[in-house]
RNA sequence: GCCGUUGUAGCUCAGUGGUAGAGCACUUCCUUGGUAAGGAAGAGGUCGUGAGUUCAAUCCUCAUCAACGGCUCCA
């Protein structure tokens, strides 16, 4: 009898019977482990427990603490939730269901019916009905033509779509109960491992993502093997959502936004206004220190201006309209982005190669007309600030620019604690050249300069695309909110096109004159956007030296408002942000409010400190500290929460 | 822009075909209290907006606006 090798994980490797399955490689290592097996990854690719290897294999069993095994498992449960639709609504038409980082969805077409709440609900039951038959997952190779019979006959016109691009003999059909999908696998081994089910929500989806297609009904949904797992993931997501910075925002009285001044055009309290501001600081001192030289331009810039740019033809109809003028035919743009004005003013003097880079920065508002429906909180919005620049350097320079941008985005990151971000290159869609201006060659260099930079930081990237902007590839920097939504925060571009646009020159040591190259870089992306990801990401507990409100004095009776008064003053004569309360309360209620509104410290006063001029300390979250002398808290406070460096 | 859900006091939310309620916040008074909510009284809403059905609409219908969950988009 014929045998093949199989390696394991951890390196060691055994013999079995040629055509052996992974459920049997799984009990032959443990009973245990057979129990728990989801399904078996083989030289790479994740396969059914019960498919035969017929040869020399490394490989990988899942189970459900594996991210594949989870995919497995959530795939098989979006089967699941078709046997159930369709026992529930025969008819419907399916489109496809794949698995999610956080469970899986389906697209299905129900024709007129309206699906709600109350359906999700019902197939809930239902899901969890056809879970306990334990069902098996079969696998079956079927040829072109059956399959497309198969769907033709039932009616389901999604599938025979899908169908005709896949190549004969690639076909497999898997079957549980009732139900047959068309589908690559793999599978878990039956149904009766999902014990936990649940429907999260309803939304549209365009068939195959584009947005002529029809739009169908999508379902997400989630499942676990246990019940007490899904009440977990269940408890998470009301956590994650007490973080969201749209709750925060409006409690800490941070921004707010109003129907009358319109929609995604935020407003900017007091709190948040100081926030901002610090950022905007801390900004300006890093930018000045890596050399660049702060520039303001106006708010509105003539149609001309982004004729030239590109951007007219581009997003025209797209944008905010024409600002019309009592000059017959004179045209403004609300500007949408910063670079055609940085362009006008590198373009103010003739400019030598030994001037270069010279790099433009300015917090600029700018005003994009975004769908109504992707507005959301402060990460999408109409009108916004940008940290920008444009660094207009010579082409030799290009990567050192580069590269000092990336140590900047860095160097923001790190000051904020930003660990979990993923680095993208995001490059041009080569099946789809009408999205982009400007030549091949110079595509291709750019998109080689990026990686380039990115590498000799060490930066692990990965690469998308169809993700670059229409004049250039650009290098993003992605991070999840409490949702695990992903937004771009920081972002890198490097541009040949609008310098060739704008016609800018430099005089080289040959004295002949050259294009300069442009490199747009925001390492904040827009303050608005960074801040929703940074209180996010601390839950309202800013870095002390953000925190709008850092300290509450609070008197203990109103006998001693007048101490906690100089206290006040003391701490804003040395810069550190704090108010008074001074309110007929408790000193319980005090320090409640103040716990609640998230400020870091509590100055508490009353007889004690205010004869020997001391303040009882009080840190959010921690307690009482103990008293000091206002002088030395003060001296401790500004050394341990200065802006950083 | 598209599909779906929601819209009641500053906030969080009850509720009803016969023009509304709670808690917190707010105002006033009492209280002067030492580390997470002291007590009392009061004020506050065209029930998102517009139209329709009805003797009567916050509630039913339609339209519209906005928010939310997705899709598409994202200079």
């Amino acid at each position: 009898m014929s045998e093949v090798k199989i390696t394991l994980p951890d390196g060691s490797s055994r013999n079995y019977p040629t055509g052996v399955t992974g459920m049997d490689i799984a009990k032959s290592i443990s009973e245990g482990l057979a129990r728990v097996a989801l399904s078996i990854e083989v030289g790479g690719e994740i396969w059914d427990l019960s498919r035969s290897i017929n040869k020399d294999a490394s490989v990988r069993i899942f189970t459900w603490n594996d991210k594949g095994g989870k995919y497995t498992f959530w795939h098989s449960s979006a089967h699941v939730f078709a046997e159930a639709l369709e026992a529930l609504y025969p008819g419907v038409k399916f489109g496809i269901g794949p698995p999610i980082e956080n469970g899986f969805y389906y697209d299905v077409d129900l024709g007129d019916k309206e699906f709600g709440e109350d359906d999700l609900v019902k197939v809930e039951a239902k899901m969890v009905e056809l879970a306990r038959k334990n069902s098996v997952f079969v696998r079956k190779d079927v040829s072109k033509a059956t399959a497309l019979d198969f769907f033709t006959k039932k009616g389901d016109p999604y599938k025979v779509e899908l169908l005709q691009d896949l190549a004969d003999g690639s076909i497999t059909f898997y079957e549980q109960g009732n139900f047959t999908d068309l589908c690559r696998g793999p599978h878990i081994p039956n149904t009766g491992f999902i014990k936990a089910v649940k429907l999260l929500n309803v939304a549209g989806a365009y068939w195959r993502g584009d947005e002529k297609n029809k739009m169908l009904t999508r379902v997400y949904g989630i499942t676990f093997p246990k019940q007490k797992e899904l009440e977990e993931y269940l408890h998470m997501l009301e956590e994650a959502k007490k973080r969201d910075h749209r709750k925060l925002g409006k409690e800490l009285e941070l921004f707010a936004f109003s129907e009358k001044v319109g929609m995604g055009l935020p407003l900017w309290l007091p709190k948040g206004t100081v926030l901002r501001e610090r950022l905007e600081q801390f900004m300006r001192k890093a930018q000045i220190k890596a050399g660049y030289d702060p520039v303001v331009t106006p708010h509105i810039g003539s149609k001309a201006l982004y004729v030239t740019s590109g951007h007219y033809e581009k997003y025209g109809k797209d944008s905010f309209q024409p600002i019309h003028t009592p000059d017959e035919g004179e045209e403004f743009l609300l500007k949408p982005m910063n670079c055609p004005h940085h362009c006008e003013i590198y373009k103010v003097k003739p400019r030598s190669y030994k001037d270069l880079p010279i790099r433009l920065a300015e917090f600029g508002t700018v005003y994009r007309y975004e769908q109504s429906g992707e507005l959301h909180g402060l990460t999408r919005v109409r009108g916004f600030t940008q940290d920008d620049a444009h660094i207009f350097c010579r082409p030799d320079q290009v990567k050192e620019e580069f590269v000092k941008v990336i140590d900047l985005v860095l160097h923001v990151f790190n000051s904020l604690g930003f660990e979990n971000y993923t680095a993208q290159v995001s490059l041009r869609d080569p099946t789809d050249k009408k999205k982009y201006i400007g030549e091949d060659a110079l595509w291709d260099r750019a998109e080689r300069e990026i990686q380039e930079a990115a590498d000799e930081r060490n930066l692990k990237t990965v690469a998308v695309k169809g993700e670059a902007a229409f004049y250039g590839p650009k290098l993003d920097f992605m991070v999840k909110d409490a949702l695990g939504r992903n937004w771009q925060l920081g972002t890198i571009q490097v541009d040949y096109q609008l310098p060739e646009r704008f016609e800018l020159e430099y005089v080289g040591s040959d004295n002949q004159k050259h294009r300069p190259v442009m490199i747009h870089r925001a390492p904040f992306g827009s303050l608005e956007r960074f801040i929703a990801v940074l209180i996010e990401h601390c839950a309202g507990n800013f870095p002390i030296w953000l925190s709008p409100e850092q300290v509450a004095v609070l008197p203990i009776s109103e006998r001693f408002n007048q101490y906690a008064e100089q206290v006040i003053q003391e701490l804003k004569n040395q810069d550190i942000r704090g108010y008074l309360d001074d309110r007929d309360e408790k000193i319980g209620r005090k320090i409640r409010d103040a716990e609640v509104k998230k400020v870091p410290y509590m100055l508490i006063v009353g007889e004690k400190e205010a004869t020997e001029n001391r303040v009882a300390v009080r840190k959010h979250g921690a307690g009482d500290q103990g008293s000091v002398g206002l002088d030395d808290f003060v001296k401790q406070f500004l050394k341990e929460f200065s802006m950083p460096a």
